[in-house]
DNA sequence: CGCGCGTTTGATAATTATCAAGTGCCGTGG
DNA sequence: CCACGGCACTTGATAATTATCAAACGCGCG
């Protein structure tokens, strides 16, 4: 489905404007941010093209600017599970480390900032400040990661995908999410298509096409795009998802607050 | 199933020498090494303490120096998951959060190197030395939440019990793993009991239980205690693991080489 | 000896993967 | 303009895997 990936929300972000490098930048002192800027650089990747190959040389690492890239891993007997996907401001690659074993590729076209690694990390070595900055990129990574171990404890692939919709709601607010016109109900814009979505809920791509036709019939969702849901029983998703630490209420305000989300 | 669990290989480690906060304490200065010696307090918890609650505020880090933490967390209904295990020289805590979603548990008896949280994070704020070693440990977790990722990946129990053991051998090969006296197979000690590697594996004890006598049954494995496995045939292992990133041969002379593990 | 705990084993039901076919949509090219 | 092919998604039937419930086993310990 291509088209409404690209012009998805989560794509469909601004110029640049407040997700370049954002991660990275908040905190930096003026002297460090000129060097850093010195040696980034703008790409753009093709949807489904490979940023970092499996067991490849890792030469870049960086931070998503527009769209989304998907963390996979191929397994021996062909199959592959994504095992993260980085969203705008996430960094990508990993510094102090010159292999990867799992391969970086765009689930959507995607703008990146690249760095050269050795470049960036002899700026790391020298700025301190930017060193704090990638501590906390990297624990925000960390959580990530944990929280990818939470979608994966749902029993049923419809508790998974519940979790799933939930976190895009959390953690991307206004990337992800939008209200209905009268504010009541939250439409999620799921940023990667059902074959990705299988990969990384660890499952096939009918077992989730069952679960989203199912939240539809049960009325939990209104399906307004195959990749585009509103949600219209908050509260059942929640319960669903087996997850304690969803909250409808502050789902809600987070949303109706502006732009008060993670970034 | 205490016993076994305290006599494992895993806690049966010299009296901290090798591994009192080894993951921080490589490559910082004899100054970073005082400072941080003054603040470090070791505890010993029993089995099954909780060291730091789900959602409760995060009072100390510091690293494992003797025995497994479990890091665990409860759902709604009621199950609980385990999301990563740490052993010594790993990192628990998070610095720069005051709160964590996640439970802390002795999987064991376990002696900890704790730092309180606010003190140690004051002195990475001034000692760049110890931010950089903070970092190399975060990215290491990073690392082995990716591994844990892996773990899951087996579509099968039996292809995640396998995964493992055969994680067991090649991440601490000389804290989980021993040679026959021939030098031909791998002994391997599974660090935690049944009901642990259940939920660590994302399954359930009964399962954990067939599989185990599965692989017996074929002749992969042979079991010595409940805890305690011989590998008798570690290329099928291999390969039932649907991971192409294991080599027999690279785990046997990792083995036979003394001491030249990860630490 | 009996109790508790961890483990094992068995039977059944629920969940999901797999294989197979069908639908709708869009862009291409006649 | 419409037929065609490709692609993503949906739907259906069957088989494999695993969770669940239930009970038994082995073993250390009081």
């Amino acid at each position: 489905m291509e088209r409404p990936l690209v012009s998805n929300e989560v794509t469909r972000l601004g110029p640049d404007a407040k997700f370049h490098h954002a991660g990275l930048r908040r905190g930096l002192t003026p002297s460090t941010l000129r060097k850093l800027d010195a040696i980034a650089r703008l790409r753009v990747f093709p949807r489904d093209s490979v940023v970092v190959p499996q067991g490849g040389a890792l030469e870049y690492v960086g931070n998503v600017v527009r769209g989304v890239l998907r963390m996979e891993r191929l397994l021996a007997d062909g199959r592959s599970q994504i095992v993260g996907l980085l969203v705008p401001s996430d960094m990508f690659g990993r510094v102090f480390s010159d292999r990867s074993d799992y391969s970086i590729e765009a689930a959507t076209e995607v703008t990146l900032c690249c760095f050269e690694r050795h470049a960036f990390e002899s700026l790391v070595r020298s700025c301190p400040d930017l060193e704090h900055a990638v501590l906390l990129a990297v624990l925000d990574e960390l959580d990530a990661a944990r929280e990818w171990i939470t979608l994966r404890a749902g029993a049923t692939v419809a508790a998974r995908l519940a979790t799933y919709l939930l976190m895009l709601c959390r953690r991307w607010p206004h990337q992800t999410s939008e209200l209905t016109g009268d504010q009541q109900r939250i439409i999620v814009n799921v940023p990667i298509a059902r074959n990705d979505l299988a990969l990384y809920l660890g499952t096939t791509v009918e077992s989730i096409s069952r679960a989203v036709q199912g939240f539809s019939r049960d009325g939990l969702i209104s399906i307004r795009t195959p990749l585009r849901f509103e949600i219209t029983d908050l509260p059942a998703l929640i319960a669903l998802s087996e997850n304690e630490e969803f909250d409808a209420a502050a789902l809600l305000t987070d949303l109706r607050a502006g732009c008060g989300g993670s970034f």
